[in-house]
DNA sequence: CACCACCCCTGGACGC
DNA sequence: TGCGTCCAGGGGTGGT
């Protein structure tokens, strides 16, 4: 479940190993999860030496010095980690994609669940105008101003808008309900009953639940791992995600669970009422 | 156009 | 123990 927290705790720990190295070669497992399927390794950055990292929502660019562009989706499961010379990975099945670096250490893509994968694009420019421009904002850094334009007359859940990636990129089902409890938002609110107010509210607690994952290095629950196989530490702090039937950290009543957007939703009925007045 | 249901996939939890 | 069933969910697609 790698939402933004996740995604960008790999990003920073996988750039200091990856960036300026050099690729030597690019072992391809499974094709499809690279797209296009028949990309050669020259796409996947043989012989070009990785120029920088980047990150949008939950999406990261490899950016080679040819000028080539790798997106890589971790989607459910996927994980992004460097491996030192002669070193085994934890597992090694569903191990899709291996760079061999110039210094001798492995970056392997592994993905069990296979929801993730490479895209290949010849330019930055092409990520941007083909992938990039349809997303929102970046939720680490959202402005009330540009959640409230996005959000706009919206009849839909407030939750169902913070997990649609063109809303707001970055905030999956985990962070949703912590960000909403956080400003003590009902997930089933119509957005265009959000008052003014609790736009701001919202947009805040977005971006300081989202920060303070990040400073935990993400939620480990199943998978995740960072690019030094480092697991984070934010799952114990969770308020209301994964709670429902336990008490309330704030009023001690009751959680109480349920469905939003087909995505298991949990809130606190007293802290979050769906009345908002 | 806006929104929603469904589907992809595997591992882990749970019931029998 | 082992087997079947259900569930988790990011995001694309096709239907309403």
């Amino acid at each position: 479940m790698p939402e933004l927290p996740e995604v960008e705790t790999v990003r920073a720990t996988l750039a200091p190993r990856w960036v300026g190295r050099g690729i030597e070669s690019v072992r391809v497992a499974r094709a499809d999860v690279v797209r296009p399927r028949d990309a050669g390794a020259r796409a996947l950055g043989l012989g070009s030496r990785v120029a920088d990292i980047l990150r949008h929502g939950k999406q990261l660019a490899v950016v080679f010095e040819s000028g080539l562009v790798a997106q890589v989706h971790l989607g459910m499961s996927g994980q992004l980690f460097v491996l030192a010379p002669g070193a085994a990975p934890p597992r090694a099945d569903h191990l899709h994609l291996r760079w061999r670096l110039d210094d001798g250490c492995t970056v392997c893509f592994r993905d069990p669940r296979r929801f993730g994968g490479v895209w290949l694009f010849d330019s930055l420019d092409a990520l941007r105008t083909q992938r990039w421009d349809a997303l929102g904002p970046d939720a680490l850094t959202i402005r009330a101003h540009d959640l409230r334009a996005n959000l706009r007359a919206s009849a839909r859940a407030i939750k169902a808008c913070l997990l649609d990636q063109g809303v707001l990129a970055g905030v999956g089902n985990i962070y949703a309900d912590e960000a909403l409890f956080a400003a003590g938002i009902n997930p089933h609110t119509p957005a265009r009953a959000l008052t003014r107010d609790e736009t701001t509210r919202l947009a805040a607690c977005v971006r300081s639940v989202l920060r303070d994952a990040v400073s935990a290095g993400g939620s480990s629950l199943r998978d995740y791992l960072d690019a030094e196989l480092r697991p984070g530490t934010q799952q114990t702090r969770f308020r209301v995600y994964g709670r429902a039937g336990e008490p309330c950290t704030r009023c001690a009543r009751t959680l109480q669970g349920g469905r939003v957007a087909q995505r298991t939703t949990t809130h606190c009925p007293s802290c979050q009422p769906l009345a908002s007045s």
